[in-house]
DNA sequence: GCCAGCCGGATTGTCAACAATTTCGTTGCC
DNA sequence: GGCAACGAAATTGTTGACAATCCGGCTGGC
């Protein structure tokens, strides 16, 4: 997710759409329950409206935006507890691939993680929730990466797309860090242990927090 | 010149011509990575182009066919490799249904269960494979429902769809229903116990052994 | 004989106009 | 004064035509 916004040369208006709109949507740029009309984003991004509807029709999908026949299409608000099944779906995959990453993961990708463990540690002494809720991200991407598991890594993805204004409000709550940090350790600790059971528990134990947090 | 399957109501042809062209996979009417081209297909089910096209994207998006920009769509093939992948996320998804239905479900739903529990073991005494996998693919359904996770409901009949070809190989091995029956009663008795974590491993030890059926 | 470049057919991507549907304000009636 | 039917505006769904792209075979030169 890191180059994304390329207008670049014969890259097709709809994936320009799709794109485009996907990060306004990410960035908060549009109001959460907001009417997207087709006509006007056309007009906005500079391509025709087909290619907007192919867009919307993909996010759609990705669970990023509502359609509703014949009504027009709106940008998804995700209600507490969607964000809490969403989690708890989150956990179970996340759960498999740490087991997996603890059995396939090379050396070198270990040692990966625990540098990723000691600039959380860092990030989190310096009260930077910025830094560490990137970290945070790098980290789980890391270890789905690891764990070879393509197809849950695919559904992660469309998980966690849908999560961002939560998570947001998440990272910035007084004392998370601290209790995320330890969580984290543990499991970076049950990965580079080679200690699959031991990993999906600690990423269960996490993601039970972060569910227990989404609460209030 | 189309005798129709009834356009019904005001069934919109994009939506109609999703259904039809799902289902056509799903029974297998089309032969894996056959082509999928757009005009043929518009003409085949009597409707416009843009509405295949639309189709086709949200197929996409489920994982039945695969699209490559300029060159056109096919049915997507399943590896077995994938196949085990996607058993797997399935294995810790319907893990949670399962341990969230034995804590939510009703009676009556749990009743449900021990009826379908007795009426698969019938089947398997019969020698009915074919029952046998019915019962077998609602037992699973009604746990998903009683779990009240739509979140994981929607993953997993995504991922389902994407396996009806290695499923119906698998019910027709020999000796494979004896054990999966065993490995169902299970679930079902640790469900109606109302013991989640039971329930969570004993459908773990159940997609365990599918994955194992389906390396071979 | 072999390779580079080109051309034709096929297929997807894009476009602008048209039709169908819904929504919301308005009018007429009770 | 309230309610129901009506109608106009807005918006989505659909259509057919056009442009861009890709694949295969062909030709020409070396």
């Amino acid at each position: 997710m890191s180059g994304q916004a390329r207008p670049s040369t014969g890259e097709q208006a709809k994936q320009l759409a799709f794109a485009r709109l996907r990060q306004a949507i990410l960035r908060g740029d549009m109001a959460p329950a907001q009417r997207l009309v087709e006509n006007e984003l056309a007009e906005q991004f500079g391509v025709t409206r087909a290619s907007i509807r192919a867009a919307l029709i993909d996010l759609e999908a990705q669970g990023l935006v509502e359609r509703i026949r014949n009504r027009g299409s709106r940008v998804r608000v995700v209600t507490v507890e969607e964000a809490v099944a969403i989690t708890e779906c989150r956990m179970v995959l996340e759960g498999l691939c740490a087991a997996k990453a603890a059995v396939l993961a090379s050396d070198g990708q270990l040692a990966d993680l625990t540098d990723l463990g000691t600039a959380m540690t860092k990030a989190v002494a310096d009260g930077d929730p910025v830094t560490y809720s990137d970290l945070n991200h790098e980290l789980h991407t890391r270890v789905r990466e690891f764990s070879g598991q393509r197809t849950a890594l695919e559904l992660l993805e469309r998980l966690n797309a849908q999560l961002v204004r939560h998570r947001f409000q998440l990272a910035l709550r007084p004392g998370r860090p601290q209790q995320s940090l330890k969580e984290h350790l543990a499991m970076i600790e049950a990965i580079t242990a080679r200690d699959p059971q031991g990993a999906e528990t600690a990423v269960r134990a996490h993601f039970a927090g972060v569910i227990e947090a989404l609460r209030h």
